[in-house]
DNA sequence: ATAAATTAATGAGCATGCTCATGAATGAGC
DNA sequence: GCTCATTCATGAGCATGCTCATTAATTTAT
């Protein structure tokens, strides 16, 4: 009778044949996706080829993800947990000041999604929709789904408890949000060498935070 | 006879029976789509219903708006150009200190944009995307067909020759147009009353701007 | 083991934005 | 006025994102 033993003590809640093809669907899909949308970027790859590519029927794509956008959005959440991951990752880091931890968030970003570059940036503009499903400055009414933002409250949270900043209340984050913004739209654009103008605005942009963060820019 | 008289002198340059037309036409189609962007919004109506209401057929109205976005984007175009208007038409306030001119001029806009939000906004953000005609952000490589832009630079420019701002450069404009984007942001998501709270956070953001200024912010 | 119930996969089909070959209206040349 | 060239209007038709009724696979109950 070999162990039936009620499917594995239900602890994983991925056992049965079920889940099992349900994952493995879940991964063509994902594997295919991204393959296509680097090369040919997000919107000349179309649901079709993807499904083509990943060995399943049209409709199959949707019962995954609701639309073409929260299958791109996928990869952007993925990218953001990384991102959290690596700088609670980076000691030293955590207790350098304000302006030096948040150089190294954006250009790290800026750097790990380098090679994506039109396939990033599509999906960017997508998630400023006024009725996209997440929607950076809505951090009170909607349900916060960017996880960036959550991660830069903590961030900015932290240097309120050292004392480095006053209580800058939500803010801060929607500085720091549109400041973000503002960068990665100048990188899209931004045909220099590696780059390098993006990075000298980001340097110059954060020393000017700093100015006004020691006058006291931020009891306004 | 009645005077044929070679149609007006060349005068203007609309005059043959075919220039009437094609200009009939437009009117009628633009007519059509204004109405129905502001019934249903931008996404909800479709290129169809514009023909039909137009009274004309499905692909006429592609040989006058290449797309659908350029239809709606000539509306924002049209608003700006009224933007600029009113600006030059008020004397007192091209006399008035900078932050009072850009608190006055956006505050404008945001009256003005009131009734249509979701028109309004959709195609604003369509205006934010890579790829899309005009993108606020190129000012030296792309070829600035957002008139707001230009209009902030003469405005800004204004400041400096008047000594109350150093020279700013495009970062200048860079600055405002990013403002902006957050403000509209912030605008499209207000739930308050009349939008209080955005005109709270602009009255904040422009004070907090003045300080700037004062403190020699701009020579970074 | 078998039947019944649940859940995932399928692909025909829909609406939409947009294209393009064809036809109709208008203009120029005689 | 007539002819022909130009320009505009037309609507069938295409590709795409997405839906949904149907079919097939898997689980549960007996």
């Amino acid at each position: 009778m070999k162990r039936t033993q009620k499917r594995a003590t239900a602890a994983r809640p991925r056992a049965g044949k079920r889940d099992q093809n349900k994952e493995k669907t879940k991964q063509k899909i994902l594997a295919a996706a991204l393959r296509l949308f680097r090369e040919k970027g997000l919107e000349a790859t179309t649901t079709r080829e993807i499904c083509r590519k990943a060995g399943i029927a049209e409709g199959t794509l949707f019962n995954y993800f609701k639309t073409k956008e929260d299958l791109a959005l996928f990869f952007f959440e993925k990218e953001t947990d990384n991102l959290v991951e690596w700088f609670h990752s980076e000691t030293r880091l955590q207790k350098a000041p304000l302006p030096e931890q948040l150089f190294a968030i954006i250009n790290r970003q800026l750097e790990y999604i380098a090679p994506y570059e039109d396939f990033i940036g599509a999906i960017f503009f997508q998630s400023l929709k006024t009725h996209s499903k997440l929607s950076p400055l809505s951090l009170q009414s909607q349900e916060l789904r960017l996880r960036y933002l959550k991660f830069i409250s903590e961030v900015l949270a932290a240097a309120e408890e050292r004392k480095e900043i006053p209580n800058v209340g939500d803010l801060g984050v929607y500085g720091v949000g549109l400041f973000y913004i503002g960068i990665v739209m100048h990188w899209l654009h931004d045909s220099s060498q590696g780059k390098q103008r993006t990075l000298a605005l980001l340097d110059r942009s954060l020393k000017l935070g700093t100015q006004v963060l020691r006058k006291g820019g931020w009891d306004w």
